[in-house]
DNA sequence: CGTGTTTTGAGGTACGTGCCTCATGAGCAA
DNA sequence: TTGCTCATGAGGCACGTACCTCAAAACACG
């Protein structure tokens, strides 16, 4: 790769007079279409490797004629986090015009499983490729989710994921590493004293993947530190908000909080009323206008964040491969846990 | 956007018709060729703008023909991160294959400002589309970089960027920003004491940056630690190593250490032998072996790291809209600063 | 007005793949 | 053998853009 001006690239043709076959069994092996008998198809794909055939894209999707259709289904009147991902998947609508991806998007009532399901059902082959899809772990959905699958619809998760599903791929960060990473911090950035956790609600798969990797860090590396909660604030700001001046009124030594769900604009409130600025150290998830905002004053000192632009373009690199690679795995990269501070905001 | 099953998406056929031009003409102004009058440009180009026209890239590569010439010129025998950096370029030429992107990794001996020059200077469009460069400020730099330019290869720079040159565009974090966030963190870690800042070299502009950064945030929130330094360990291991094992023996009360350069292997091996785990909080830069190793052990706290294949990732994506996309600006997603402890490693 | 230059139009081929039809071959069972 | 199915080959058109040639039209200038 390192001479300049290398040679042509490698075509189906090439392909086809590599392993000795015409043109239309290349296409046949290549799409998956039937009538190829095995041993055949095992010889183009030899062949592939061999001349090191890689399908261009750019000819393909020409030659398709027909854009990917993704559609996202996403909570709607949610938390902040949910718009800021669904204003993601406007902004890359725009310019994957070029790219040939129709991209569609679905608001739906949150935590509402009934709805997402019906959603999913109501997509037919032909008119989505793709359906990118925010739930949770109950049976409607598993099944709605591994109908789509058998139609020819590709689902991929994205932020909290149903393992158990037939889905194709998942896109979001490991969040037993985030809590671990909030655990790490506030460990350092407390001496002594109390920490409280506060989730939106632990039947949600991801809050409770936080909420056991900062409860093992805590016991391991910091036991010096008495651990509160976890409480339930169901992501909403008005009961968060309930929640922290609570919390802060009855424990006066209070050292640290994680707030590992939404419903950051109620924390935000509760700390600038009631306590002086830094007395409190605090770790909360998602960089929206709530947390940007706490971290500016000083009431929140790190945020954990999921790249909301980056997770919607992974869901579409693989709603692209499931589109046009066939059965192979599909390969995205990791959605890293970004820490953002007053100083490194974006 | 929302509607599924949508129409037609424009091409150059419909931009004619609706700028009551032939397609020769819209061809011309799309690609920038002569021949066309300005009054006769502005009809297509509102014409574009009217029915919402988008250059569809897939067809636009396809015809070219030709695969995207792009050329890495980084620095060898370098440090580790550097070879990070050839790895993600090495890592996205195989796959680049399938998008029409044919990448060139040339090394070259590290900080030899005349071997960049000559470098850039022996590129020859038609052969190069793009150079992506990681280099020092130097007279030689600027004018090969400002000749490049001149010959149609636009030059981009990346993880140091050269301000006041003729470069297309600069991929890289802001380093600054890398500075006060190191001190942010640090000065939380750090109740009392003195902190140690250790440099590669000064002449670097990057590594000038973080200094300042840094410098400004504990000056204004933390006054009350003492700083040493900035030392220059000239990226090296061995001389790291010394500086780091002559600050620890001279300063009893050491709390913590910052080290802006590279050279980490150094860095680590001091803190391995002379100290307990744990005694010194650690700050250093770039994820790499060594760097990942001390996070592992304890012995570094925290690693700010700048992703390398998404820096190659963005680098390709302004190769492609300088080529593209005639004059008008780049547009990259920043590149954000990570944050790294033992508990989010990647 | 004529002459020369510039601008525009018309139409073609090419890129690599997807998808279609039709013909022919091989293989198998009765 | 005949009749059938299945595997494969041959070839063509389409996608949207790039780039080419040649001719026609519009314009500038004396």
């Amino acid at each position: 790769m390192s001479e300049i001006g290398s040679r042509r690239r490698a075509t189906v043709h090439d392909v086809a007079r590599a392993a000795g076959v015409s043109l239309a069994t290349v296409d046949r092996v290549l799409n998956g279409r039937a009538g190829v008998r095995a041993a055949t198809a095992e010889k183009v794909e030899a062949a592939m490797l061999a001349i090191g055939f890689q399908r261009d894209l750019s000819a393909s999707l020409l030659a398709r004629g027909r854009d990917l259709q993704v559609v996202f289904l996403l909570p709607d009147r949610s938390n902040e986090f949910m718009e800021s991902l669904a204003q993601a998947v406007e902004r890359r609508a725009r310019s994957a015009a070029g790219e040939r991806l129709d991209l569609h998007l679905r608001r739906l009532r949150p935590l509402d499983a009934q709805a997402l399901a019906r959603e999913l059902d109501a997509l037919h082959p032909g008119a989505c490729d793709c359906a990118v899809i925010v739930g949770s772990e109950t049976p409607s959905v598993l099944r709605a989710v591994e109908s789509a699958q058998r139609r020819g619809i590709a689902v991929v998760t994205l932020v909290s994921d149903l393992p158990g599903s037939a889905r194709r791929h998942f896109i979001g960060i490991d969040n037993r590493a985030a809590g671990r990473t909030a655990a790490s911090l506030l460990g350092r950035f407390c001496p002594t004293g109390a920490v409280a956790v506060i989730a939106g609600s632990l039947s949600l798969r991801d809050h409770q993947d936080r909420l056991e990797g900062f409860g093992a860090v805590m016991a391991a590396e910091f036991p010096r530190l008495e651990l509160l909660g976890p409480v339930e604030g169901y992501d909403e700001p008005q009961q968060t908000r309930s929640l922290v001046e609570e919390l802060l009124a009855r424990n006066a030594g209070l050292a640290g909080i994680y707030n590992l769900g939404a419903g950051n604009a109620g924390l935000v409130a509760a700390l600038t009323a009631s306590s002086p600025a830094g007395a409190v150290r605090v770790i909360a998830h998602e960089l929206t206008p709530s947390t940007r905002a706490g971290l500016a004053s000083g009431c929140i000192d790190v945020v954990l964040d999921q790249n909301p632009d980056n997770e919607i373009r992974q869901a579409l690199r693989a709603a692209r491969q499931s589109a046009l690679g066939g059965s192979a795995k599909i390969a995205t990269d990791p959605i890293e846990i970004a820490v953002f501070l007053r100083d490194n905001l974006r």
